[in-house]
Formats: C-alpha cells, structure tokens, sequence
DNA sequence: TTACTATTTTTGTCTAGGACAATATTATGA
DNA sequence: TCATAATATTGTCCTAGACAAAAATAGTAA
C-alpha cells in the first residue's frame, strides 16, 4: 500500500550503515559506487536500493574483505562472494537448527525459553562455547546470505540478553575477587560480547562492576579509583575500525594506574596484529578464565597489598 | 603516577562528546572555542580539558541553551549557568535523595534492591512517575552541577534496567492486545526510555515485541509485518536532534502501511514544535496508557480486522 | 619451497573555505 | 497582547586535495 520510495540524506546513511561520510564521498569517486541521486540543492540523496547494498558491503568488510574487491560489485557478484566466506569449523552442539528456526519463526518468548534450557543443561561454560558463539556465527552468516534480517537478528539478541542477564544475576556476589570493571568504550554500542565476558568471569568467582557501553575514557578512570577495581575489562566488536580499538586502547591505558591491569577482547581484538603495550589481549572466551586464574596466582593474597610486618 | 596528558583527534572527541566534527571546525571559527593544539600534520588535538568543557555544553545545549550563549563561555562562567537550572517541580517520593547517595556511594547492588523495593511498594505506575522519572532529572541535574560522573549515570542506568526488564519479564504475555512494537531509529541508542515505554505499556496489557535500540528503517517494516504487530512504538531522546527526529519518523510513517499505527515518545519528541503527520507524538508516560485504551475502543473486535458477513 | 624485507597500492580520515536552509530571535505593526 | 516580517544563528553539506597506516605485492635470501 504505502510504499513511497524512502531516500536517506548522507547522514542517515552513515546512521543506517555504520559508514562514514567521507568514506561515502570517496567511494563514489574511486570505486563508481554508491552514486546517489541529488536534490535541487545538489546534496546527496541515497536510495533504498544503495543503502541495502552499502549494509552488506559494511558486513563484507567487517568480515575482512577489502574495499577495492566489493564496494564496485553488482548484486549478483556480491552473492557469489558470500557463499564462499569461512566455513564454520568450530565444534557445537547439535541443536542449532533449532534455534534458528525459532528465531525465523519469531517465536521470541519460545526462543528464550530454548536458551534457558540450554544453559541448565550445558552450564554457563559450554552454554557460551558451543551454543552462544557459534549460534552468532551461524546468524552473522545466514543474515550474509540474505536468510536473515537484522530485525530477526535483533531479536535474537534481546533474548540472549534476557537469558544472560538472569544468569549473572545468580552469579553475583560482593566481595569475590578479583573485582573487575566492565564497560566498552564510546563507538562501541554492542552489548553481547561484554555480556559473555561479564558471564564467563562472574562464573569463576569474579566480582564484575557492569558498567553498560560507551563510558567515556576520562570517566573510566575515576570509576577504576571509586570501585577499587583490579581490573577494567574492555569489549571491542567485529564493526570497529582496527585504528579505533588501537588508539582507544592506548589512551585508556595511559590513563589508567599502572596496578589496575587492561584486559581487552572481543572479535575486534582478534583483528589486531601485534600486541599494544601494557594490555592483555583476550581470544576466546577461555582466555578470560585462564588469566582471572594466573591473575589469582600472581596476586600475593586476599587482601589489596603486602603489608610487611602484619600478623 | 600514571599521568600522561591524553589528547583526542577529532573523531575521538565526536565519538566522547557526541558533537559533530564539522560543528566542532565551524565553533573554533565563530567562537573561538574549542581552539585544540595541532600535531605535527596540521591535525587537530584536543586535550583533556577541552574534551570536559565539550561534555558540559553538549549538555547545555540538549537542555535547549544555545551555542551562542555557552560555547565562548568560560568554565567560571558556565557553573553560574549551571545552577540556574529548572528546577525539579514535579511531584515524587520522598526518598530520592536515598537513592542518589546510593549512587554516589557506587553501591550498585544495593540501589538495586532499594529500588525493587520501591517498584514493589509503589507499583509499577507509580514507581515509574514518582520515582524513576524524577530520578532521572534529579541525576541529570547532579551531572550538570558537576555533583555526579559519567561512571555514576551510568551505573544507576544498568541497575534500573536490571529491576525494569525483570519486571517486564513478569508482565509479558502473548496473545495480548494490542500488539506493539518497540525500538529506537538508529542514532538513538538510549534504552532507558524505551525500556519505560515497554514497562508501562505491558502494565496495561499489551503485547510488547521488544527489538532492542537502532532498528534501521527499512527494517522496522517487515518486522512489524512479520510480528503482525499493530502499533509500532519508537523513543527518542533529548540528546537527538531535533532535525532527526522529525525526518526519521517521517520517513518510518512513510515506509509502514497504514494500518500500521506510529507513536513517538521521549524527550525527543517533547522539543517537537508541530505535530508530524499519521505519527502520535506521546508526552508523559501516562499518555500512553490513554493511548492504549483509545486504541482499545477504537478497535473494532479482539480479532485482528471486521470481516463483513463472517459468523 | 619458506621467511623475511622493501616497495607499491589501497583506504579512511583529515584539512580549508564556502554555501545554505532550518530554526530561533528580534523588530514591527495591528 | 498577539501575530507577522525581518534578521541572526547554527549545523550540515559541498568540493578537492593531502597523507599516514594497513594491506598487498615484489624482491631477496636461506
């Protein structure tokens, strides 16, 4: 009925795709593509059809490829390139067919209730191993091939949020160390791999201080002091320019004390070449726990120092 | 110990203070303010304690100030700015200043509790009016005056939506009407009001489909298609343009059927001059329970359309 | 072949200065 | 006092060029 042709002006696409401006500006010039219609004022106006294209090619690069071999293809070039993106090799359990069903078929209420059950029957470790990360991979990649949506996809993350959070809500318990800071910094909106951080380190008995996405790096500072963390844990996604975890990193860690660590994961770390000084790079979710453990094993006692002499 | 100056490139200070690259090039010009250091390439470099005075006045100016007015202004200057504030009328319980110690004492867990206790003593509906809602201007203006940190809003933020979304948990109900669906356009990335919205809205019986934030357009459609919902329910906060607001819901009206109902609600829809056509723009929360039994009456039967001559 | 280094290409972001419509403010008249 | 017209403010858009960081490629040695 209502199908007016929407346009977006050059801001909403940058809002819509995660693309910046300039990056759109040049790409018109360089690659020929996107080549937006104009107004009478000679600005920028992307149709429906550009903006779809652009989300994928952002998916595209997110997931390694470059630029000069994806922003000029045609439609039909670009679905031949995403059958052929890395295969899923990672070990699960087998029910995850299931699940993508549930969330095809919408069934939100359903879906969560299959994840709950899921975790009490796996615990929280091989919940996240074999279900969660490779249930993300597998919706990363059905929405590549155009099986997927983003809104099902959105979906889908509200449930697991759900399941998650009333996971770590039973893990939870002052006092336990050591005491972490939890938080991601601005830019960085997404949610999930924090949560699986916050899960995967509440369940070996650390005391996690949750600080929700995009704390400025001036505030982490002072909240590190008023919380009296160990250590401040950072989250960075696929979506994050690699330059921008870098820099990011290094700034946190200069504003940091020396004796509060900086642990960083997620698949935007995994990007990263060589090592950025004085912060702990995490792999996988196992990582997290082999180093609350090598942190406990350095960490001369309960108590926050030494203090000679004392009993 | 660890003291090094840290300086922000421009994009680091879009992202922390959520002020436009090109707004900040165009204020240096015509006010004088922000003026950063350059580094070796000719590229800008804000310190630290240009990036906090940015923070401040973004904050001025989604309070309505204009640039003008606190952009040129020094940091004397801006405090007696600052406490010349609205002040709070509106009436709430009594125990707001209890709540804004817990946070100042960062005792997450214990605001937490204090507040479930609240929802549980007050009810929803009111816990909502006479609580949250004050509580939030209340924390608003704290930050302002310079009484509270990022870290601290953002803490008290986390513990809200832990006791709201397990409330929400309890309400939630399929098969109830209407159906509706919930999220924000992308760029706006605030939960709090969203997550309001879906508390007051299932307390009065509706079935809400919760989306998570920055839903892109596109994609609202055939969720709200797929979802068979019958209202689509977006919130906007006071740190959006108003610009944006206006232009994403116009082109979300535009791009859902008709028999599709739109509501606006937030802060962001309060700044609105005009009203936005086939949009119903909500002010207080309680607008929305009036809306929801408007709707009631409003439609014809349980079921979903008037079939002529069925039965 | 593999492994390391040097060169070239790719790519996003920065710079400057100008332009303009949408909004807010002030002036003017009924 | 209220509505309307004139003026000022303000964010975002434009073009076009420059450059460093990252990636790809070529070159060289083991």
């Amino acid at each position: 009925m209502t199908k007016a042709k929407i346009k977006f002006d050059i801001a909403g696409v940058e809002r819509e795709t995660g693309i910046g401006k300039d990056a759109l500006r040049v790409w018109e010039k360089r690659y020929g593509f996107p080549v937006p219609e104009r107004d009478e004022r000679e600005e920028r106006l992307y149709p429906q059809e550009q903006v779809d294209r652009l989300r994928l090619i952002k998916r595209l690069l997110d997931n390694g490829m470059r630029p000069v071999k994806v922003v000029g293809l045609e439609a039909a070039e670009l679905n031949a390139l995403l059958n052929r993106l890395p295969e899923d090799t990672a070990q699960h359990s087998g029910d995850l067919p299931g699940f993508i069903e549930l969330i095809k078929g919408h069934q939100a209420a359903a879906l969560r209730v299959a994840l709950s059950r899921a975790l009490l029957q796996q615990g929280m470790e091989e919940f996240l191993s074999k279900t969660i990360s490779p249930l993300n991979r597998l919706v990363g990649e059905s929405w590549m091939r155009g099986e997927m949506r983003v809104f099902e996809e959105h979906l889908y993350s509200e449930q697991i949020t759900h399941v998650l959070r009333d996971a770590i809500a039973m893990l939870r318990h002052p006092g336990y160390t050591p005491k972490i800071l939890m938080t991601t910094l601005p830019g960085e909106e997404h949610t999930l791999g924090l949560l699986m951080a916050e899960a995967t380190l509440s369940l070996c008995g650390a005391h996690c201080v949750m600080l929700g996405v995009q704390t400025p790096i001036q505030e982490i500072v002072p909240a590190a002091k008023a919380h009296q963390v160990d250590i401040v844990v950072l989250s960075f996604s696929a979506a994050i320019p690699i330059l921008q975890v870098k820099s990011g990193l290094q700034l946190a860690r200069d504003a940091l004390p020396k004796k509060v660590a900086l642990w960083a994961g997620g698949a935007g770390v995994a990007k990263l070449r060589g090592p950025v000084e004085g912060v702990q790079l995490m792999g996988p979710l196992s990582d997290l726990t082999r180093a609350v453990i090598a942190w406990r094993e350095a960490s001369p006692a309960p108590g926050k120092s030494i203090r000679p002499g004392k009993g």
